[in-house]
DNA sequence: TGTTCACATGTGCACGGTCACAATTGTGAT
DNA sequence: ATCACAATTGTGACCGTGCACATGTGAACA
């Protein structure tokens, strides 16, 4: 009837340019905060974008200037409380700085999903990758892509390579360590995360560390897989023997299995066993008992994490990062040893 | 010395197409799998492709075809449980079918939160967006900017204008509900989700709906903020006068903080009160009571979330959604009532 | 009044793909 | 051998922005 429809098409920087009577470099230049613009002609330009309901093609400006003014997160568990918070910040932060945040999650945690995921996210075009997931094998991975963009991780231990950011894990486990040691006990378990999470290897670190300095003898730890169903199946099997008094688990999660085993086995808490958890996840203070724990600031490590990537960014020095101090939390899983 | 650094530019189609002894154009073919290709072309090319380790540039191909093959999530609380799951579903199953995924979190939800959010994504090119987020307020404001990519919401309940996608909460509360009236239970509070978030709406409409037709009195819910430390503070007061024998929280954290403040008044549970729980959080089957509850398929409504969404940006009718039924999952937190 | 210079604005092309269309090659039937 | 037609490949323009450079404008100064 009217013939084919207009096909509309969103207005470009060069529509906004004809009906402001200006030329398309102008529109340009007002996009781009250029100082040196009459503000009448800014005015103009801004009124007719407004009219015109006019956004900037993001893919455009990609192209033209060969950057995307995007950061990568390479995640694993990514719903589990801290890994989310840490996430949450990374996007507010990056946002405030102008940057987007495109996130990949890990299937699996083989070589070819972190391959596959690395891929996916430099297809994007990605400046600055964050890792939160387990490191040792992603870094392989990335050495053997020969991936040249700026990344941190956000874990601790390990490879020092400068790009680690994160809260003194091994900080932190000597306090939860040293805790129960004050307390009396002698015979505490670690209930570790899984192997590969360098995470989990600070904190098993940290423990041995301080079980050592304290002259106390260890048992190896058991090795986790940070869920609560795991730490129930654990406790199912340590309560049975209880040839312990205190066990310090290396998350919150996982302490919460224990508990519940705990119960299972008839034992009061924290009378007959004390534990000690890690993460100070927001549920920990309604435990039963209340869990006593570390605190760790996932988002203010978010935070630094995207500032330091965009020093990197930037062409800065990477400033040596001064790690976060984790906070330890009394509350009352712990007390002194009955046995 | 040596003149200017060539600056390493990425290869391009064009470097390919050089090096291959063809046109870009045919280059342009064996990255889209045309048919009419001959073997001996394409695999020339894509030799060529793996020496040079080319990559597409997004960007360019995002602005050549106006598409940018990317979904955008609104999302609020993403550093809970259920959107956390939810989110890393979507992004998997976008993934696979070849979108990017955009996430931007709301900082408050206030109007300007929410319009900050929308813009950000807009800006990067979505073709379609999912919102996991207090509907009511977002959608005023994605019709006020006149937003028109398709959307899919997270939610139910509200306003069915064909784009909500959930879990049947009203049915899961209902369920709920019915439990503790079938075990005797006549004076039963809600404590329920915040006023603005549908699915805290359809979850108070479904114990509404279900102690009105067993014909039992009800009485306001009470509006709380998802977290258990709101559970535990409703807790003190409810507990303290103690007028009812069961309590329905519209979720699992709340549950829990509802439980630590019944233990804090030297109530035994599930003796002297019954507590539900919605969602099915993986801690919750290691509460103290291991906690019954609604079990949401978080990770099966962010994939055919994704699923709709690219039903409707493929310009096909939205089939009529049929809503997940949760599933009721009965552990240890409620009894008959004794008094 | 001419010169200088900073400021303000315009011109044309590049970025790396895709699209529409043209050109070339190959194949089987006549 | 010739033709019709399909299969394969090439050509040039275009998507929306930013950049380098050219140009225009006005004020300050000699």
């Amino acid at each position: 009837m009217t013939g084919k429809p207009p096909k509309v098409r969103a207005p470009s920087i060069r529509d906004v340019a004809r009906l402001a009577g200006v030329s398309h470099q102008t529109v340009s230049r007002v996009l781009n905060n250029h100082p040196s613009l009459r503000d009448s002609t800014r005015a103009k330009v801004l009124q007719v974008m407004e009219d015109l309901q006019y956004q900037p093609n993001r893919a455009a400006r990609a192209l033209s200037r060969g950057r995307s003014r995007t950061i990568g997160i390479l995640t694993a568990q990514s719903s589990e409380y801290g890994p989310a918070s840490s996430i949450a910040a990374i996007q507010e932060a990056a946002q405030e700085a102008g940057y987007y945040v495109n996130t990949a999650n890990l299937a699996a945690d083989d070589h070819e999903s972190i391959e596959a995921a690395l891929v996916q996210l430099m297809l994007q075009g990605i400046e600055g990758l964050v890792v939160i997931a387990p490191q040792v094998r992603v870094f392989d991975v990335l050495e053997q892509l020969s991936i040249t963009v700026p990344y941190v991780s956000l874990q601790s231990g390990g490879r020092q390579d400068g790009h680690a950011l994160s809260v003194d894990q091994i900080a932190g486990a000597r306090l939860a360590t040293r805790h129960l040691i004050d307390l009396g006990h002698r015979r505490i378990y670690h209930l570790a995360g899984p192997q590969d999470w360098i995470e989990a290897e600070a904190r098993m670190r940290g423990f041995l560390d301080e079980m050592g300095a304290m002259d106390v003898p260890t048992t190896a730890p058991i090795l986790g897989d940070w869920t609560a169903d795991f730490g129930y199946y654990a406790g199912r099997e340590l309560f049975g023997r209880l040839d312990f008094t205190a066990i310090f688990s290396s998350n919150d999660q996982m302490a919460l299995g224990l508990m519940h085993a705990a119960r299972d086995a008839g034992l009061e808490l924290p009378r007959d066993v004390s534990i000690v958890g890690f993460d100070d996840i927001p549920e920990a203070a309604h435990f039963w008992p209340p869990l006593t724990t570390v605190r760790q600031d996932f988002a203010e490590l978010g935070r630094r994490c995207v500032a330091a990537l965009l020093e990197d960014l930037a062409g800065h020095e990477p400033v040596a990062e001064q790690s976060i101090m984790p906070r330890f939390i009394v509350r009352a899983s712990t007390a002194p040893p009955v046995r």
